[in-house]
DNA sequence: ACAGGAAGCTAACATCCGTCAATAGACGCA
DNA sequence: TGCGTCTATTGACGGATGTTAGCTTCCTGT
């Protein structure tokens, strides 16, 4: 595997192949792991709000988020809107392989290490690992019940429990990719981010922010949430990880029996 | 195949295949076609508001949309919200088939007639159709596309305009299954549909539908949808149909070049 | 034709949120 | 250390939306 440097330098991460820790590993063998592991040729590191791939472009490569956070944005207008985020594990634009272009951008959140899996490599992995083949498309369906629960959320809550959703949805998402955090959650989140993830002006983001810390449910600084009780802040989220499908997740039916 | 009735007669629908006229159709040579027609084992027609498949119920069924239009519903509290709309020609509930529970109820919006697809034949279809499969996946992918542009649509229009992109995005979606209204779209929905899709109350959704009305856009009468110019309705929605990938939709990179 | 019920519509008031303006704080860089 | 910029914060005002209540219209079944 090619180590290249993205427009920062080269990251230290150690690969040995934790970086597919997230969504995919649940369905598939050690032998099929290692075949993915082998699938990503190049890994890189970007800074702060780089574009990693703009609306529209054709690419022949997929990226795998290794390290940190990922947006996909839209822009219109002057104003950027976000529609989902990504945490390590997730394969972020797979879906460029299957559809012409892709619709909206993928932007750095803060630095990110990725790797990179050509869609030669993918060509592949369709005509000889359907098992594999299965397993990807199975971590697509998750992304859309993610998006299924943003809808929902922008539909029923106000500014500061989606605040709140959020930081949910991310702490059982990185908990399922084995991260844990007592009090703490780490994002390089702007106001701006929450806001433009949650729908809301950037001031207003700011004041659900801070009904939250009025509140007692969570101090958010500079992106990073504190709290020392995150059952309190998932009840006033009216979180429910179902979505998530974390106990067991994209278990095909054969298995369950 | 065979004919059964659902909790209302059976439907008079002629099928000549024409059922599959939706997103399926594009990357299969007629041979798949009609292997998937062979798929469908039974149809049937539902009643207005019929819960086809409740939150949370494991089945051995996946149900393709022949006429009529589905939701995607979650209730939380005495609330419903909708999460997603079908149109003819969408597989409903594919994800059914890999996921282990569905996260939402899909319900009928007024009358429909679908047709249903044992999990049994999808495990042939993954076994021996890998492009059919594939297929499948890519429909999918699509469904993911929209469900971004509904979170954009919440984050970034105000109430008139969510309608008015709801109804275009119909429009379009028609038109790409081979459906043309020059004057007029036919729904059975409900000023509450309306209001549960946009994240709005129900009496907010009528303010929204007089505005329409007022700046001579659009006349919604009972979920049927009037106007003489369909582009200025487009364009006060900010709709861009990029998101249904309609120009050779869902085809593969193979087959660009 | 009639009655009942569902859907549509209108008004009044409160809350949520957007915008503008201004200030304060935190971080990066020289 | 000091400056400049990005981020966070606060206040004031207006517009968008939620809630409640009551009324009207339309559809449907008899």
């Amino acid at each position: 595997m090619n180590r290249t440097t993205g427009s920062v330098e080269a990251s230290s991460f150690p690969l040995t192949g934790d970086f597919l820790a997230g969504r995919l590993r649940q369905n598939l063998s050690l032998d099929d792991l290692k075949y993915i592991e082998a699938l990503v040729e190049t890994v890189s590191d970007h800074s702060d709000t780089a574009r990693l791939l703009a609306r529209g472009t054709k690419t022949e490569r997929s990226m795998i988020l290794i390290e940190g956070y990922i947006f996909r944005t839209v822009e219109s207008g002057d104003k950027r809107f976000i529609t989902g985020v990504h945490v390590p594990g997730d394969f972020v634009d797979l879906h460029g392989f299957a559809l012409k272009r892709l619709d909206h951008n993928i932007d750095a959140a803060g630095r990110v290490t990725v790797g990179s899996v050509s869609h030669e490599a993918l060509r592949r992995v369709m005509r000889d690992r359907p098992g594999v083949a299965r397993a990807m498309w199975f971590a697509t369906l998750l992304d859309a019940a993610i998006h299924r629960k943003w809808i929902q959320t922008l539909e029923q809550l106000d500014a500061p429990r989606r605040i709140a959703h959020l930081y949910a949805e991310l702490h059982t998402r990185l908990e399922l990719i084995g991260r844990d955090f007592s009090r703490a959650l780490r994002t390089p989140f702007t106001q701006f981010d929450m806001a433009d993830m949650c729908g809301v002006s950037a001031i207003h983001a700011n004041r659900a922010v801070g009904k939250l810390r009025e509140l007692g449910i969570a101090e958010i600084r500079r992106g990073d949430l504190y709290t020392n009780d995150w059952d309190a802040l998932k009840r006033y989220a009216q979180f429910n990880p179902d979505y998530l499908y974390g106990d067991g997740p994209l278990k095909v039916k054969e298995d369950w029996d």
